[in-house]
RNA sequence: GGGUUCGUAGCUCAGCCAGGUAGAGUACCGGACUUUUAAUCCGGCUGUCCGGGGUCCGAAUCCCCGCGAACCCGCCA
């Protein structure tokens, strides 16, 4: 095999941080700091694919300073878009605020600001618990400062060239006639039911008339006001169709991420930003939607959300970096059922990366190396951290409920898994111990159970709630079954189906004894 | 209509984006241990890598053409 110049830790962002330094030199643009920005959504709850956005453009960061260039995240707030649509769960009076910017919408969970506020908040929580460090931009801020005036008049000025382009480049009619910006109605605060008509480049004002708008299917009226705002500080905002650009060239914003369904935006934006704005357009990449399981779009709207917030219940933060960073194609089917395959797998990277796993190809080794690097935030730990399989780990918290840490870590000195109890295996338990609760519920069994059985379950049931432990209670069922004519096969899975809704399971003398012989006895009792 | 992604063991999928002996979980079979069951541990079995062409010393991987499935855009942000 031919030698390969393995390029910084040899994963795809290193490859994508290098294309965008050498497109960028070949620009001959200033390197001395190299900004790159997420978007993030504020009109829902914030899932794990939104995440990503921001996880990943940190990566990138990341890559560019391992390089030796200093970088920047901006985590640009989306807070006056409108609200279009009430997410599942959310109170019906959102209703009453339909179209207003997120930022002047009450937070319904009341612990905010704002709406867009608690969205928001909702997202920068998941990437400080996963460490990401950020610089938050709020679009609100953004235009009541004035900060996109130059990038908006240069864009008003040319609507009419944009909007053939956009007409031409992605078969969109409505900006051949209307202005891609939308006011903020003065009378009734709402965005989109204002349509701007004329700019008046001199006084950089835009006039409007609200007359209301369609959302989906749902027709909003305007208030019939007819005004005139101030690009320059009176609130209003840019369609999608072109704010990016203009984003990008106020805050010099050299990379952004984005997802395939805004896909046309960035096409529209990458010209606009170098054919309006005369700022080359950032370096992108772009990612696959995450879906759920059932293979549909994680909606916002919908109630099939996975959060950051849920995620961290079940999983460490490292197992969200690993799903964001592994990869970036491909459309990806997520859900909670993907956390301990992927809890093992970063055990598996940090037995690579420090050498107790070796792999038979060189170049394998490196990237996965690399990958544990970047899921470390390029900051890896000295040493191996003490860990015990996942799965393993929700076993026993499905047979220990109660005293679960002290009893699963007793349970695991037994088996030789561990030495002695650390803090990080008791972390481990605990995520393990809420994936059992919540997913691997017992469920109570509807057993027909006839009487000679039921018989013997009581003399069992009785033997268990005695003062004297049992010596041999193996030995014990098994005559128990015999003396009533069962098959000790029978009453072997009638016991496992009342303790365990399964068919099999592990010895059960010792199994009983472990969850405590009289807690058992009751158990049976409610069969009887 | 335009675009993107996916197709790999019976099942669920990883590996593909930087080509180098076909992988995991589950299921199944066997072993440790057992008077029945085997959670756990150990071992074993399992392939038209959707089909066809191309590049290459070498293709699951890169390119092209088909077939099948899903998603996004063609409202808006």
């Amino acid at each position: 095999m031919e030698e390969q110049q393995i390029i910084g830790k040899g994963t795809w962002i290193d490859k994508l941080a290098d294309e965008l330094l050498e497109r960028e030199k070949a620009l001959g643009r200033n390197t001395s700091l190299i900004r790159v920005e997420s978007g993030l959504g504020a009109s829902g709850i914030p899932h794990i694919g939104s995440l990503g956005d921001a996880v990943r453009a940190y990566g990138v960061k990341l890559a560019l300073e391992n390089f030796g260039y200093k970088s920047e995240l901006v985590a640009y707030s989306d807070d006056v878009d409108g609200l279009r649509k009430i997410p599942e769960g959310l109170p019906d009076w959102l209703n009453d605020h339909i179209s207003k910017p997120v930022s002047f919408i009450p937070d319904p969970f009341g612990c905010h600001d704002s709406y867009g506020l608690h969205m928001s908040s909702l997202l920068l929580d998941g990437l400080d618990k996963l460490e990401i460090k950020y610089r938050f931009q709020r679009g609100i801020d953004t235009y009541r400062n004035g900060l996109l005036k130059e990038q908006i008049h240069n864009i008003l000025v040319n609507s009419k060239k944009i909007g053939e382009k956009i007409a031409e480049m992605v078969g969109q009619e409505k900006y051949r006639e209307a202005l891609p910006y939308f006011p903020v109605c003065t009378n009734c605060g709402r965005l989109y039911t204002a349509i701007a008509y004329e700019y008046l480049p001199d006084e950089r004002k835009i006039k409007y008339r609200c007359t209301g708008t369609t959302i989906g299917s749902k027709i909003l009226q305007g208030c019939g006001y007819d005004g005139i705002a101030d690009i320059t500080k009176d609130l209003g905002k840019l369609a999608w169709k072109v704010e990016f650009a203009a984003r990008w060239q106020a805050f010099d914003v050299r990379f952004e991420a984005y997802g395939k369904d805004i896909m046309d935006s960035v096409k529209v934006n990458d010209w606009v930003s170098d054919e309006i704005l005369g700022f080359p357009h950032p370096t992108h990449v772009k990612y696959e939607m995450f879906l759920d399981k059932g293979g549909k779009k994680i909606s916002k709207s919908l109630g099939n959300v996975v959060t950051s917030q849920t995620w961290l219940r079940y999983g460490t933060p490292k197992s969200i970096l690993l799903l964001l960073y592994k990869r970036i194609t491909g459309t990806r089917e997520v859900g909670f059922e993907d956390i301990p395959a992927l809890v093992d797998e970063y055990n598996e990277l940090e037995n690579i990366y420090f050498g107790k796993i070796k792999l038979d190809n060189e170049m394998k080794t490196v990237k996965a190396k690399g990958l544990y690097e970047y899921v470390n935030l390029l900051n890896p730990p000295k040493s191996p951290k003490p860990y015990v399989n996942y799965r393993l780990l929700i076993q026993l918290s499905k047979i220990f409920r109660e005293d679960r840490i002290p009893k699963v870590t007793k349970k695991l000195i037994e088996y030789g898994t561990i030495k002695e109890s650390s803090p990080e295996v008791e972390e481990l338990i605990t995520l393990a111990g809420n994936y059992a609760d919540d997913f691997d519920k017992p469920t109570k069994v509807e057993l027909q159970i006839d009487s000679v059985s039921k018989k013997a379950l009581s003399q069992l049931s009785n033997l268990l709630s005695s003062e004297n432990e049992p010596s041999d209670l193996q030995n014990d069922i098994y005559q128990i079954a015999k003396s009533n004519g069962i098959q000790p096969k029978d009453f072997f899975k009638i016991l496992y189906q009342i303790i365990l809704a399964s068919d099999r399971g592990p010895k059960l003398g010792p199994f009983i004894l472990d969850i405590g012989r009289k807690k058992v006895s009751l158990t049976i009792s409610e069969y009887l």
